[in-house]
DNA sequence: GCAATGACGCTCT
DNA sequence: CAGAGCGCCATTG
């Protein structure tokens, strides 16, 4: 495994249940700016056993990137969907809400009620 | 080592 | 808001 996958997981696996983040996140965050590309690359040669939560990655439009014939773009919505993730009409989930964000930004950071249950990780 | 690929993002229309 | 076009770069054959 290379040192960019490694990277990748490890950011991968700092987002919280409940939450998610996008390709283009993910690859600044590891230290990868301009490589969102190789996020999804990452992830698809991700094995179960390297326990990485990879379906709470998604693109910046709050998409399921996934192609249909794999069958996994099914099975990531299922997964957010059990995690309090709502998709609306169109597959789509709202970014301004379920977003991931590392550290507080701002003086505002307000508690996003998740429909979950427990707003807190 | 070169050419093609891909679980993407941004801008323009 | 939605679709099309172009740029992006590590990995693969």
């Amino acid at each position: 495994m290379s040192d960019t996958y490694s990277r990748i997981y490890a950011v991968v696996r700092r987002i919280p249940r409940g939450r998610v983040s996008t390709y283009g996140e993910v690859a600044r965050l590891a230290g990868l700016p301009g490589c969102a590309r190789q996020i999804g690359y990452a992830l698809h040669a991700l094995a179960d056993e390297d326990n990485v939560p990879w379906q709470r990655v998604v693109n910046a439009r709050g998409e399921i990137s996934l192609p249909r014939d794999a069958g996994l773009d099914s099975l990531q919505r299922q997964m957010l969907e059990g995690e309090g993730i709502e998709f609306d009409a169109r597959g789509r989930l709202d970014l301004k809400r379920f977003v991931w964000r590392p550290r507080r930004t701002g003086p505002i950071q307000a508690r996003l009620p998740l429909p979950g249950g427990r707003g807190s990780d």
